[in-house]
Formats: C-alpha cells, structure tokens, sequence
RNA sequence: GGCGACAUGGCCAAGUGGUAAGGCAGAAGCCUGCAAAGCUUUUAUCCCCAGUUCGAAUCUGGGUGUCGCCUCCA
C-alpha cells in the first residue's frame, strides 16, 4: 500500500515496525464547540483508513486523543459559570454523537489530555534534564534551535520561521521560536515541579502517543493545518525525548472550503455536522468526502451535497441481500477496490467499482450486492434502510384518516386498503393515499413483490 | 516575503506518456394504472503559450488564475 508521507513529500511503500500490526495516532478535537463540516471530513478519512487497514488483514491499534485543557475551553467556562470539566465533558459528548452519527468508528483508544498529565510532566522534566528545555518564570519552553532537524515536517527554512516568530507579553522565551511546554496558571493549573500551572498544547500529543501507543509509532494523521506548528513541535519534543524516531507516516487531509475558502471555526464561516445531518444522511455525508482525494480540497455547496444524496441513495438502496458467508477476497471487484485504496487511499476510484457493483446488483447479478456491501462498509456506508420512526407513522395514518375520512390504527390497514382498491382499479383511493402520504414525506413504492414504504 | 498545492464536459471528480473512470444533472428508449426505483443508449480532448517525444491531460520552461500553511484551527 502507498501512503503520501508529509515528512518525505513522497509516495512511500507503506510497512508497518512490527509485522501484521499498525499503531495510529490521530489529532482529536478539543472540546468546546460543535464540531463543523472540516472535522467530519478529517474524522472520515482517518476512520476510512482505519477500516481498510483492518479489512486487509492488520491488527490496528487507533489513538485518538481528546484536548481538554485549553483557552478556548476555560474561556468558555468562565462565561457559562461552569468549570472546565463541565465543558469539555459537555462538548465531547456532542462530539461523540456526531462521530457516531457519521457511522465512524470509536478508536480503539480515545486520553483525554487531563488524565495524562503525569506523563506530560515527566517528558518536559526528561527534555529539560537533557538541555531541550528550560524553565522561565514557571513556563517551561522547548529550545528550537537545539533539535537541528526542526522545520523539516512543513519544510520550512529555519531563518523564515523565525521571521514569523513572536514573542507574548510576559514570556521569557530566550529565543521567538521557542514553544511552550508547559504555562503558568495559577487559576485553572495543576501542580508541577515548575508550580501550577497548565501543559502546551503540542505535548499532549507526545505524551499520549508515546503512552497508548510507543515511543515510534507507524502513522500519525490529522487536518493539514496542524502541520506547522503542531506536528513540527511534536516531533522536536518527541525524538528529543525518546532518542529515536517518532512517526514513520505522516498523513494529512486537505481541508473543506466554502466560497473558497477554509471552513474553520476562526474564521466563523463553517457548518456544523449536526445541522449538516438535519437534511443529509450520514451516506451522503461521507460520499461527498469520500469522492474527493482526501488530500485535495472539498468545496462544500449545497449542489454537490444534493448530488451526493442522490449518489448515496443509488449505492445503499441497491438490489439484493448480503450473504455474510460469502468470501469476496478473490472477486475482481474486491481487487480493483484494493488497487484504488492502496494507491494512497484512492477512495473516488474505489466508489466507481461500489457504483459498477450498484447496476450489476440492480440487474441481479449474483453475488454483486454482497460485495458491494462488504466493500461499501470499508468505507463505512450503511446499507441497513432506517425504517419508519413511531413519529413518522403516526403523522402517516393521521394524515392517510383525514383525506380519506376514514381512520386507520395501523399503517398495515392503509397499505391493505389501498391494495384492495388497486386491485379494483379503484386509481382514485390509491392515488389520494400515495399523495397523502408524500404530503408527510413517506414514499410509496409499487414493486412486483409489493408495497413498500419509505422515507422520502 | 518563505514554503506548498490546485486548474479535466452543465456541476462534482479519477487519471504521472499511448488516443479521457465514476457520480450528479440533461436527452431518448424500455418497464409501469399513476408514481418512484431500475435497466439501456447518449453528451469532453483536459487554463494559455513554447518545448521534449513517434506520441502528453500526464514530462520541462514561461505565463494566468485560485487556494492553503508560515498565529488558535481538522
């Protein structure tokens, strides 16, 4: 398998430290906010990966971390009244939803930065016992011009990093590029050798690497933004720590714009998943990703979302019925599936074999839809159709009693009356039912092996 | 200023040397009481210019345009 690696800026043959296994570690939200558009498309990806790497036979171990110590959360906490457990606690809950909303599977691990503390600590002490760090006024900052391979991830000259640089008030960096590792904070910090205070962000990643995962792990993913500096400062505080490589693939997604722009929260102009999945499902959600190259950018508009819909709604409303028994691995179908995700997780070449398996099991080809099924769900679609909700129902027969004048205890007693009236030629009942029924979304469907009703 | 990416039909999008996957939308037909779904057929020469080559969307050089990172951000 081939995976763009960031750090090479090359194409790699992917192989993992120890053989059959792979340990990923993926940058997770930090909680205090709805998750938008940007992070669905990063989540996605990575769960993709995840899957197909468990699909073709690796044992998977998948990291993902929760940030909940930061500004953003405190802040947040201070206006609400609330403290900052509340609000992490809160706000990843709603995360959780929405990831599982989105069919993307829990990692097999999921720290929260607050239950790593200990860890966090005894790296910044290990990086300052062995000169990467020092100590300033109760901030502890890494030394950037020590690791002599810093840059080299985002390939940046060390010179021009430095004319960004800058240096806060009341930081008593020795150099501008120097980084925190650990903040004063009297208020909301926790004790350490350096007094209360408050772990960067950047070390939160190391520390729960190296803990859940290795000192070297196989990949580490997340949006490209975090390139610089976040996974700059990830490997600088790492390799200095551990003495030895940190990751060995580099993986990162493009971002989601709109009017061409980056959706993010900064900049204010994203939408979150929740409102997303108020008038897309999850398929559609994840096709509209999942067609685009996952390093590319994703221009999100409202027309490509209702052509994903349509799309989706082709690929799981497929003919046929899954034989959990059938073994697909020597099918062309799944070979050209596994061509397209091994060439760095090709996944818009992979849905063109789903959507060949989508007309062939419409045509009831055997065995298409099983396959299509089985590799549909490396992706993560799910072809299961939710059936009416007890809501749905309801509005159903009330609606079907009114136009009629008639009432109805259960949508069985509509759908035998309007076969009785079909069977009559009676088109005038059957009409007003169809049309009733469409008023409240519902879609009746006439196939020859029935009636069938669904969700519109 | 530094670093990096992208430009393919009406829309989305794959495609790193040999005569353009796939999806959506459109058109025609089949099926159908109606409808929906489905099936079949059908629509491009790849931003511009120059070059390399027997041959380029694909390589090189030069333009033009768009975007991202360099500050919290998936």
């Amino acid at each position: 398998m081939q995976l763009f690696n960031t750090y090479s800026g090359k194409l790699e043959e992917f192989k993992p430290i120890e053989d059959g296994k792979v340990k990923m570690y993926v940058c997770g939200p930090t909680v205090y906010d709805y998750a938008h558009l940007g992070h669905a498309r990063c989540y996605i990806t990575w769960d993709v990966l995840y899957r197909y790497l468990k699909f073709i036979g690796y044992d998977v171990t998948y990291c993902r971390n929760v940030t909940d110590v930061d500004d953003k959360i405190l802040k947040k906490a201070e206006k609400e009244g609330k403290t900052p457990e509340e609000v992490s606690q809160y706000w990843y809950k709603q995360f959780t939803n929405s990831m599982n909303k989105l069919n993307n599977l829990p990692p097999d691990i999921e720290p929260f930065a607050t239950k790593t503390l200990g860890e966090m600590i005894s790296m910044v002490k290990d990086l300052i016992e062995k000169g990467y760090a020092y100590e300033a006024n109760g901030d502890v900052y890494f030394r950037v011009k020590k690791f002599g391979r810093y840059g080299s991830l985002s390939g940046q000259p060390i010179d021009q990093l430095e004319s960004g640089a800058r240096i806060a008030v009341g930081e008593q960096k020795e150099d501008p590029l120097d980084f925190a590792l650990w903040k004063k904070d009297e208020k909301f910090g926790y004790n350490s050798p350096w007094g209360v205070g408050r772990p960067g962000w950047h070390i939160e990643c190391s520390a729960m690497s190296r803990k859940y995962l290795g000192r070297t792990i196989d990949i580490h993913a997340g949006g490209a933004d975090l390139i610089f500096p976040h996974h700059e400062n990830e490997i600088a505080q790492s390799e200095c720590a551990n003495g030895c490589k940190f990751v060995n693939y580099w993986l990162h997604n493009g971002f989601v714009t709109i009017n061409k722009e980056k959706m993010s929260k900064s900049l204010g102009n994203f939408l979150t998943i929740d409102d997303m999945l108020k008038n897309y499902d999850a398929n559609t959600l994840r096709l509209f990703i999942l067609t685009n190259h996952y390093r590319m950018p994703v221009e999100f508009s409202d027309e490509a979302l209702t052509a994903a819909q349509a799309g989706a709604k082709r690929l799981t409303n497929a003919k046929g019925v899954n034989n959990p028994d059938l073994d697909i691995s020597n099918t062309p179908e799944y070979k050209a599936f596994c061509e397209a995700m091994d060439e760095d997780l090709n996944t818009s070449k992979a849905l063109a074999v789903l959507f060949d398996l989508t007309t062939r099991a419409n045509k009831d080809e055997k065995d298409a839809y099983t396959i299509l099924y089985k590799l549909g769900t490396v992706l993560g679609f799910k072809f299961e159709k939710a059936g009416l909700s007890e809501e749905d129902t309801n509005n159903a027969i009330k609606v079907v009693s009114e136009t009629l004048g008639q009432s109805f205890s259960s949508m069985e007693d509509i759908l035998n009356l309007r076969k009785q009236a079909r069977a009559d030629k009676n088109w005038d009942i059957a009409d007003k039912i169809r049309i009733a029924l469409d008023s409240v979304g519902v879609v009746l469907k006439d196939t020859p092996e029935g009636t069938k009703v669904e969700l519109k």
